[in-house]
DNA sequence: TTCGGATATTTTATAGTTAAAGCTTCATGC
DNA sequence: GCATGAAGCTTTAACTATAAAATATCCGAA
């Protein structure tokens, strides 16, 4: 039997949760945001260049063989249009190619240049380093039970 | 005394420690994005509207008195220029006014119209009701559990 | 073979985003 | 007063981003 004093309390918890998990997602954001934009002044100041780019060459550097367009943007989780322009744009600075693909003339095989694998390794290189001192609060049991949390959220899978 | 061997330990343990806090950095940004392009879609869809439309309101609807231009883009942490084209937006929509500060020529006062807190007022509502859905796998103790961790890294705090 | 739908990519229109430059107004020192 | 620099905002150029439309190609079924 449920009666009115359950009723209220299950909806004040219930209230609770949701302002919970609420201030935590502008928490989420917040740390989130902070960190991208740090990396992404210091990919600036430092190299010129951008987080898209950097985003789009470390996917291409664990491709062995290149990737299609549609598999950037898929892997990206962005679209298909927003790519187009980012590698025309790395394709002029040298740092990738388009290449035909055999027996489908509508895709393109985007792969590094050595250029591009150079430029990309001294990044990546930064890149780790920066991350490690933007969390260096967090010590390995820490960074295991965040991991571990965020994986009982959607999204945080492949 | 320290020896090679003990060199050799700490030296593979800082680079296991640095791997990990940049997994967890990609696991942060991915569970991050998806939250976000999740509320940006719903939004998109279900209001014909978006989330830096919805974050300048939220932050007006919270000032008693309104908020200048600069006031809003320090709160948002975003650049002024993008604040003067949102505005100007929701300005076209109805949904806030921009008002002269006496004494002071060169700042405008930006305050919510009527209909610009019943619009919000409803996108509030739902923003919280998605966002609890999307973190519905965690409870609340999760919920303090990530919130402690996340006060770890930079960037959480006001 | 050819028609029609599906796939791969680019293009277009619109918005958000920044840094930097520009404009107006304010405040201070002389 | 008046110069000079700072503050508040907008504008500009470049880039990122999306959705939707356009283009070209592929593929299967009739």
């Amino acid at each position: 039997m449920i009666n009115n004093q359950d009723i209220k309390l299950d909806a004040s918890a219930s209230a609770a949760l949701s302002k919970g998990r609420l201030r935590l997602w502008l928490k989420i954001l917040k740390t989130s945001k902070f960190i991208e934009s740090e990396l992404r002044e210091k990919l600036r100041v430092e190299f010129g260049t951008t987080l898209p780019r950097f985003d789009v060459m470390s996917a291409l550097e664990r491709a062995e063989n290149g990737l299609k367009m549609s598999e950037i943007s898929g892997a990206l989780k962005v679209s298909n249009g927003n790519v187009t322009g980012i590698v025309n744009r790395l394709s002029v600075e040298g740092n990738l190619m388009r290449m035909p693909v055999e027996g489908d003339r509508r895709a393109m095989r985007v792969c590094l240049t050595q250029k591009g694998r150079d430029t990309f390794a001294e990044l990546a290189a930064v890149h780790e380093i920066w991350v490690g001192e933007l969390l260096d609060g967090l010590g390995l049991s820490e960074v295991d039970q965040l991991a571990g949390l965020l994986d009982n959220t959607r999204g945080a899978h492949d």
